[in-house]
DNA sequence: AAATATTTTGCATCTATGTTGCAGAATATT
DNA sequence: AATATTCTGCAACATAGATGCAAAATATTT
C-alpha cells in the first residue's frame, strides 16, 4: 500500500511531514530515532511537529516503540502493520554493535519462557545484540 | 557479602550516598529509577550525586541497565553480582502492568533464537510483561 | 470551485532529565 | 596527624519532550 493510503485507512489528514516521515521509515528497514529524522528531513519540520508525529503513529498502530537499554527511544514500522494495519511486534530487535543500527526481525518470534508460578504474561519483548550481515 | 564490603571489593570509598543506595537496591527486589531513588532518600543527596553513584555502579558492574520501551533508565542489582562479583544479565526481567514494578527474574534464562543466517549474537536481553504474583 | 469545518503545524514556553568543570568536603593512605 | 586521593555539591549547560494557542494547511460540504 503507498503511503498516502496508509495515512487514509488510519483517519489521519495527508501532509507533507507524515508522508516525509513515514516514507522515511519504509527507506529504512532499521529503526529510527527522533533525531535521526530531524536529520533526515534536513530540519524542514518544527522539533515539535516531528514528536507529534511519531505519537500518531505509534497511538495509529503505524510504528512500534523498540526497547533499548540506554535512554533513547527508538521506533519502527513493522511491514506486517503497514500491508494488514493490526498491530502486533511480537518480533526480535537485532542492534548490531558494528554500525548501529537496529533492525526488526520481522521473521523471527519471540520465544515463550516459563515464568514462575503466579506470574501471567501479556506480551514480551526481546531484543539481541551482536554483529548483522552487513557488518560481518 | 555486606554493603561496604562490595563497595570495598570494586575499589570504591565507602560513602553515605553509595551505601544508602546500594542498600535499596538490595532491599528492593525490583529495578529502580533515578527519580524512585531520589524519593526514597529524602533527597538527602544531589541529583549529581545520584546520576554519577548509578553510573559508577552500571561501570563497576554491580547493576546493569535494564531495557524498557519508554524512555526512562532503570537499574538493578544482580543478585549474583553481588555475591560472586562477574556480571552478568543474561536473565529475564518482568514488569508488572499493575503495581509497575520491575522484577529481575534471575533464574529464568534468556532462550536463544535461531537468527537469519550472517547474523552472530553476542547477547540477548528479554523484557516480559504482565501481572506478578503479588498482584495476581 | 468556494466556503466552512476540521486537522495540523509552528512558535513560545515550560518541565524533566542528564552532563561537565571546579572548589570544598569527605574518605583513604602514609 | 598530615598528605594524597576520591567524592560531593553547586552552578551552569545541554537535550528531550510536553502543552496552549493562533495561523496555516487539509478535508468536507454545498
Amino acid at each position: 500500500m503507498d503511503v498516502p493510503g496508509i495515512l487514509k485507512k488510519n483517519g489521519l489528514s495527508i501532509t507533507e511531514g507524515r508522508v516525509k516521515i513515514l516514507n522515511l521509515f519504509i527507506k529504512n528497514d532499521g529503526a529510527l530515532a527522533h533525531a535521526d529524522i530531524e536529520k533526515n528531513t534536513g530540519a524542514a519540520f518544527d522539533r515539535v511537529t516531528v514528536y507529534r508525529t511519531l505519537q500518531t503513529f505509534v497511538d495509529k498502530g503505524i510504528v512500534h516503540h523498540v526497547p533499548t537499554t540506554d535512554n533513547s527511544i527508538l521506533y519502527a514500522l513493522c511491514k506486517d502493520d503497514c500491508e494488514a494495519g493490526h498491530h502486533h511486534d511480537n518480533h526480535v530487535h537485532f542492534i548490531c554493535d558494528q554500525c548501529n543500527k537496529t533492525i526488526c526481525l520481522d521473521e523471527v518470534i519471540v520465544p515463550n519462557v516459563k515464568l514462575p508460578k503466579d506470574f501471567n504474561s501479556n506480551r514480551s519483548e526481546m531484543v539481541v545484540h551482536g554483529v548483522c550481515g552487513e557488518c560481518k
